[in-house]
DNA sequence: ACTCTGCTACCACGATCAGGGGATAGCTTG
DNA sequence: CAAGCTATCCCCTGATCGTGGTAGCAGAGT
């Protein structure tokens, strides 16, 4: 029977994830604790083969968690179950060690099933969070010269109009609606127009992520 | 409604998709086919939204497809429906553009969802090749931190203490307040009290123009 | 002992932004 | 010519941010 460790600091959460593994008898929560540092001790003293571990915890990052998981249990499979769903987090999980990768909010089934494919050598990740691992396989070829050629570049993966290239540019300048509007001579309601397609096209959400994606991308050069 | 081609030659599966998708009225089966050209025939012709392919055709790789699909439909979402689970496949197959893969084996229910899940932006992929790719993240850990100093560098005219630089840091990935609160392990009102002060010091009214300043005075390093 | 600065935390208000509509016009492509 | 894309403009709602307060606690320097 497959012992769980849960480290998770939110009470709701914890009792959430303790009650759906409880209530099944094939899995033995052998500890349910709130802070990296209790998760740490946890690892030592009761080797779980199943880690589920959320990132945002008061102490530490659940990173370090995973990290001293692989490198102390070979044997255990760590599971992220999060809220964040960038690619920084994501990565740094994986390269930490972490096998599987589900946002919390996940369906009950979704999470029981992740966990039984854990045990059996697979990789549960949220579709949304592999996409972004994807991304970096496609991404990387480019990663190595940032020639910036707008012209050419553009190509890359995400086709950004001339426009809404020179708006990035602004953004990432700090300017609002309004200067951006005044700069280049159009209304304000058109930059956020143009602004609302650059984040579809880089899935992001706010001006401060897709300055940050731009960037990552080679689509702005920032200095 | 999305307009789905399918390129498999084995005529039983091809069947089964057919019905799968075609008893959903959310699709809408553009063309069926088994062979690698006729497939690239049909992507020209057809210009479906996604595409499911099998990678063992009898003329050519159904990597061969992929490619010509994310090359000239950047909108037309790749999935990988084969029994090749290996790893050469896998990247081959990503590299190429592909969004999705699953295992034939994968049942009905997965197969419905996994479109659905490729046509809202994310990547399904079964567990067993979410484990090989990620195993090729932990072969090659991204060369990414160039280290930055901080404590030499931050002497260039403001001082920004520690907190607040990684704040900066953080704001300049993009994530917003509660964010950062959870990431730093303190609440999100502090991390309004730091922005507070870092935009005073910097003598600015925004975080866009905040990461902007920072860069510009060597404070932070974005990428 | 006193002060200053950094870190922590909270409240409240107005400004800005995010994201959902819809609409018109030009230009390219089939 | 119709379809598709880009660029332009506008409205609206709810979320987030910017900024003014206030305030306790710890450590460094006077």
């Amino acid at each position: 029977m497959p012992r769980v460790l849960i480290v998770e600091d939110d009470p709701a959460f914890r009792a959430r994830y303790q009650a759906m593994l409880g209530s099944d008898a094939s899995f033995d929560v052998v500890a349910s604790v709130g802070t990296g540092g209790e998760g740490l001790a946890m690892l030592d003293l009761r080797k779980p083969d199943i880690l589920l571990v959320d990132l945002g915890l008061p102490d530490m990052s659940g990173i370090d968690v995973i990290r001293h998981a692989s490198q102390t249990l070979p044997k255990c499979e760590c599971m992220v179950v999060t809220v964040f769903g960038d690619e920084e987090h994501v990565l740094a999980s994986i390269e930490a060690g972490a096998a599987g990768y589900l946002l919390k909010d996940a369906s009950e089934e979704s999470f029981l099933s992740g966990i039984r494919e854990l045990i059996n050598g697979g990789s549960p990740i949220s579709p949304i969070i592999a996409r972004r691992l994807l991304k970096r396989f496609h991404a990387v070829p480019s990663a190595s010269n940032p020639p910036f050629d707008a012209a050419a570049e553009a190509t890359s993966e995400v086709a950004l109009s001339d426009r809404e290239r020179e708006i990035l540019v602004l953004a990432s300048k700090g300017f609002n609606y309004p200067e951006m509007g005044k700069l280049m001579g159009i209304s304000p309601h058109t930059v956020t127009s143009h602004v609302k397609k650059i984040y579809r096209k880089l899935a992001v959400h706010s001006r401060g992520e897709a300055v940050f994606e731009a960037n990552r991308m080679g689509l702005i050069r920032t200095l």
